[in-house]
DNA sequence: GTCATCATGTAAGCCGTTACATGATTGC
DNA sequence: GCAATCATGTAACGGCTTACATGATGAC
């Protein structure tokens, strides 16, 4: 998990260990909390890996004021504070960027299954970063989701086992509907993905009109990134 | 988490590990997957502090069938498994019951809030063995999951908290739905909780209308355990 | 000069996992 | 006697946590 996160957030731009656990528990708290304990580990893995490499900038000084220098992390972190007016360069931190092998293994990981606990925490996580996935990758992450969440409610559904209590009772019928609503919610994602992946290849080369008959819904998914901000 | 599912569960019968481990998967499997290699070790940590102890029950010849031998698990699972006709006593395992100071030991683990990562699960867990709390405890269980619950939507209002692209947005409006409706439903079960204890107050002294009518409850656990089954 | 904050790291421990080793009992 | 299953355990490891240690920088 921790991985994906760090990937995905390097992804955007390069920063040093202490930015990324602050925006991890700021951007992703809600899912998470990451400690100094297991990133700075992390960070000298995925270095060791060469997913990731140190960036060296030697200083680099703050050229006009929204400088496009490596670290933006600090100058955007500097404005949005308001008072400091921006001063970046102290000595000792260490700036990561993601290589090319770092991208690849950043979607691997997405896609990949993982064998251990925490599905909903990972899927989540996974979601979360899903939008620097190319639009196949994204709709198979949401493809496999969809399945768990099938077969998991099959499951539930060939066999009862639970204890015999109104609470243990309360729970799995709580759960089952929660796992349905889930699986509506993956199914509209789907739908939506569908959608604007049509749209895109209806603009681009008109030919592609066959395979799954996906039709026609303008609307929906047309502003990506920040227009409701 | 494991060591309330084990108290739990031994509360209803002793059981030895293997059985313990079967019935995880069996009832609680939808939760859990538990593994020997936690489960032995946690087995003899329970049993190293006092909250668990052995069985010393030397084979316990199979008196008439339904026999109500310690080891009931095993013949209710010769039962069920249908040819074999009852036949216990395997010299090398070991059957554990639960002590006092386990009792008491489960219904604090009930009542922690543990500072580790999934809640949920661990909250899923406790409310599938609750049967067993007293209705005080139990009532209060409910309460603190409440309170978790209003204080996450509390803080997801507050700050949004997220990255700005449409699956997150997606991912943190789906998540606060389902807090929603978590939320609800803990109503529910408290408000039926509430129902259930002051009907049985009614019924019993009438003159109790005071400070928690102690442990007079001759209702809500009768029913307890298969009514409608 | 000193304090808050920024920044990086290590150590110990928890709680679980998989994989492996071992042996008893029962059915055939 | 052989295989399936019952049954108990150990070893190594994984990933994360908390607590601790250390030091640089900037504000005052």
């Amino acid at each position: 998990m921790l991985e994906i996160a760090v990937l995905g957030l390097l992804k955007d731009q390069p920063l040093h260990g202490y930015e990324l656990k602050k925006r991890l528990s700021e951007t992703l708290g809600f899912l998470w909390g990451v400690s100094y304990g297991s990133l700075y580990p992390a960070l000298r893995r995925l270095e060791r890996e060469g997913a990731i490499e140190v960036v060296t900038q030697p200083v680099e000084p703050p050229r006009s004021f929204a400088g496009t220098g490596s670290l933006k992390g600090d100058l955007a972190a500097a404005r949005r504070a308001g008072a400091r007016p921006a001063r970046p360069s102290r000595r000792t931190r260490k700036a990561y960027r993601i290589t090319e092998l770092g991208e690849r293994r950043f979607e691997e990981l997405l896609l990949a299954d993982d064998p251990h606990g925490d599905e909903e925490r990972t899927f989540a996580l996974k979601l979360a970063f899903c939008a620097h996935l190319p639009a196949p990758a994204r709709l198979e992450l949401l493809e496999r989701r969809r399945i768990t969440l099938v077969s998991r409610l099959d499951r539930s559904r060939r066999t009862p086992g639970t204890r015999d209590d109104r609470y243990s009772r309360a729970l799995v019928e709580h759960r089952t509907r929660s796992t349905q609503r889930d699986l509506e919610w993956v199914e509209e994602l789907i739908d939506a993905e569908r959608a604007s992946d049509a749209r895109v290849a209806s603009t681009e080369t008109d030919s592609s009109s066959r395979a799954t008959p996906v039709d026609v819904r303008s609307q929906p998914q047309v502003q990506e990134e920040g227009v409701t901000r």
